[in-house]
DNA sequence: TTCCTCCTGTGACAAAAGTCATCGTCTGGC
DNA sequence: GCCAGACGATGACTTTTGTCACAGGAGGAA
């Protein structure tokens, strides 16, 4: 998010930002509070996610080192509208919001860049909400194994080797179902033959076949 | 959006916004086109849509006049992410990509103006995908009748009358579902005197009763 | 008036989503 | 080594959602 500051706004962030650690698991803050700040990954990955009264999670996001957290409500004035807590151990940059507003002021060039990176979250939510209005659980869980083979896939012998989130019910709130249906249509596909498991790995056997559950009608 | 602004910025703002003029259902631009610039709504509403392959839209905002439409797109670099269209005869200012980045530039003042709008379109993006995630269409639909009982309800002796949506489709697409569950609905909130229905004017009975499903559980 | 078209309301289904309970496995702490 | 607590898989159900088909009403155009 920083690539292309000149010098002096990099030195006038550095002097600011407070470093702060968090353990895995840990809030950083919850839906609600007060905004004081926005925070950057330094090391570690966040979450960005809503809980419902009912006690499930949706995740928005999940960020990683040099990506920004909440830098909108550093603006609009309003409390955070999720919470964020950390995926590991993870160090977080904070800023608080008068500094990050200054500084905007003095170097237009970071309130554009700004917008850029917005403009990128903006684009995700818009997708969460197509997922969820248009299709099934099936669909999204599909869609979920291709984008992680696009990300992080490993090509092995059999297929595309990929990593699960660590466990279901986290799987299940970041494509907005139940830890149980993830569970059943993870088996399902492996019925289907489309992938194969051990434990959290999985190997994607058809990623073409994957790839058209995508377009499917709906 | 643009109160606040100097007389240099508005005059340079003036000068170069393009007034364009759009019949009632015309389609301002659609998902995936280039972005050539912003828009902002001088007379009428409009309509920021997705559309499915399967041919059903989500609605994901409509905005009236003094509202900016695709403020973001603009400075990402990125093609629209959705669709737009005039929900009735509408004129739009059109501003162009350069010219308005142009002006965030000089005037720093008006970006932070655009992160604060923009702060707020994307609180109103999180709370869709929240009602997508967690709720289901009864849930949504009692919802939508409070928002709109808050923002354009007038007392009547038997409660509070809105106005619904001009059809049963479009109230299906502004909270994510099809057009025979909103009919049923409606009906059930009728048999349960939640609601009177005459035609498109809803005289809400009972409000607190609406008001209580939505905490209910979920 | 008489079509035609668009919209609503509904019944009948089919499919998907979600809940509950159970059972077996694994793992970390004691 | 043993036990408690998580977690995964799965069967049995209930609820919700969505699809299809069709009937009736309102309104515009010829």
């Amino acid at each position: 998010m920083f690539t292309g500051l000149s010098e002096t706004e990099l030195t006038f962030l550095a002097q600011r930002a407070v470093p702060r650690k968090f353990s895995s698991g840990e809030i950083v803050f919850s839906e609600g509070d007060p905004c004081t700040g926005m925070y950057v990954v330094e090391a570690g990955h966040i979450r960005i996610f809503k809980t419902s009264t009912g006690g499930r999670e949706q995740v928005l996001s999940i960020d990683g080192p040099g990506s920004s957290v909440a830098e909108l409500p550093v603006f609009d004035g309003g409390n955070y509208p999720a919470s964020v807590s950390a995926v590991e151990d993870s160090t977080l940059l904070f800023i608080s919001k008068q500094d990050f507003q200054s500084l905007c002021l003095t170097h237009p060039q970071v309130a554009l860049k700004v917008l850029r990176v917005v403009g990128a979250r903006l684009r995700k939510l818009v997708g969460i909400i197509e997922e969820l209005s248009f299709t099934t659980v099936r669909h999204r869980l599909a869609g979920f194994l291709v984008r992680l083979a696009q990300r992080e896939g490993t090509k092995v012998s059999a297929g595309i080797e990929v990593t699960l989130p660590a466990s279901n019910q986290e799987l299940a709130s970041q494509i907005g179902t139940v830890r149980e249906l993830v569970s059943r249509n993870l088996s399902r596909f492996q019925s289907e033959k489309l992938i194969e498991m051990d434990g959290r790995r999985v190997v994607i056997a058809n990623l073409n076949a994957l790839e058209s559950e995508l377009d499917a009608s709906d």
